[in-house]
DNA sequence: TCAATAGTGTCTGTTAGACATTATGGA
DNA sequence: TCCATAATGTCTAACAGACACTATTGA
């Protein structure tokens, strides 16, 4: 399942040609009350209890996008369901590929899809991350800065859930992604002026209090310009 | 001047080993009533009439960012006042430097240092952008889409600005990088609630109205967390 | 005086956040 | 019945946008 022709995550030191940049992946999955970024061993023996961010080099021909999706699938066994480009990190720091310049990717899996992970793959939750090359590092905290400001602009939040959530399970989602609390009442007019969901006659049976509607992602068209005048969080 | 011991912007496809990667820099300045966007024409004797974004590679030992900014300031002869890094772009798709990638930087720099431009610079409006290769037109459109999105996160209009500016000139700032215009009123409040601006003793005297008094940029530390969930420009 | 620009006061509709209340099922 | 969770109604403070008004200079 792993073995799909191209290289493997962690490419050997020894490699032929040395490839001129990296391609890293940061993917992270809802782990318990917080997210959990995924890492994996060292191929190196010497190093075996190093860690390292998936990553490798785009082969011939392949888009950048294509590559960071490849080495996500094949360092977790399942297609990740949102993705995006960070930036690029070089500025002579170290890296396990010991290449000059690194691409971040950063991207989802859903917490189901997490259960079998390939031997050398662990999660971390994003609060004690294991030790890592000074780049990867780097690219780590930038993933995770990325995809807490792409949340506004992508629907990041329902490509961790079921086609059909409940507004509970949603907001717990974005509660998690954000790392803080929202405001029940706050949250459902939000969702309500974006059209963002759309309900749907089911409704949860199972569990102790009232059941809930189940709803699912249904973008409507888009609105009008937003208000206003923002600086907020200038330097 | 612009010699400077380090290759050129537009480095001549003959070098001996080509690099890996280029790093490539769009650099706005205001023009009018708009902004306008910094090319350069080609070296290349047969492809004179073409245009292109300042580009190099990294020298040894030298940070994305300063190679970013040597660019800049190789182009248009004086320093960017901010840059950032938008990201790479690859894919496969053509670029004068004929390099696998290119990393993109967008600055900016106050039009009145923008009066003498080295002999093969030229602005060009953003609604009239020259013709320009594949990955650099689409890193040009990606330099402009940042360039606003950090406007709310940097404090770019200020950059573009002298050290004493009325609330007139920030204002008309603003609606140049944006692209539309503002709510004076609005505008004026906000920033008052930002605590980015303090005021001077200085008024301006020339002209015809009432005198606008000067203010400097000089943010306060920082407010409390902003209000709200906002699900705003969702997909 | 008028023209032109700077700066401010006030009103209104919208919305975030808080709080309380109702609704509905299981134990 | 009580408890737990879902869902909604109402109040308030903050704020964006609009408008009008005052202030101060030069022509």
């Amino acid at each position: 399942m792993r073995d799909r022709g191209f290289p493997t995550t962690t490419p050997a030191r020894a490699s032929s040609r040395r490839s001129p940049f990296s391609i890293d992946v940061i993917l992270f999955t809802p782990r318990g009350q917080q997210l959990a970024a995924l890492c994996v061993r060292a191929n190196d023996p010497r190093a075996r209890e190093r860690w390292l961010l998936p990553h490798d080099s785009a082969a011939p021909g392949e888009t950048l996008d294509a590559a960071a999706r490849r080495i996500a699938k094949t360092a977790c066994g399942v297609d990740a369901t949102w993705m995006e480009q960070v930036g690029a990190f070089g500025d002579g720091t170290r890296h396990p590929a010991d290449t000059e310049l690194s691409v971040a990717f950063v991207g989802v899996v859903p917490s189901d899809d997490t259960v079998k992970l390939p031997g050398d793959g662990a999660w971390f939750g994003v609060s004690e991350p294991p030790a890592l090359a000074v780049r990867q590092r780097a690219m780590l905290d930038a993933g995770l800065d990325a995809l807490r400001t792409r949340m506004d602009y992508a629907p990041i939040a329902f490509r961790l859930l079921p086609e059909r959530f409940t507004l509970s399970e949603l907001q717990a989602m974005y509660e998690l992604l954000l790392g803080k609390r929202l405001h029940k009442a706050s949250f459902r007019r939000a969702l309500q002026a974006t059209s963002l969901v759309e309900a749907t006659e089911e409704w949860r049976s199972e569990g102790r209090g009232r059941p809930a509607q189940f709803f699912r992602f249904a973008p409507k068209k888009r609105r009008g310009a937003r208000r206003g005048v923002r600086f907020d969080t200038l330097t």
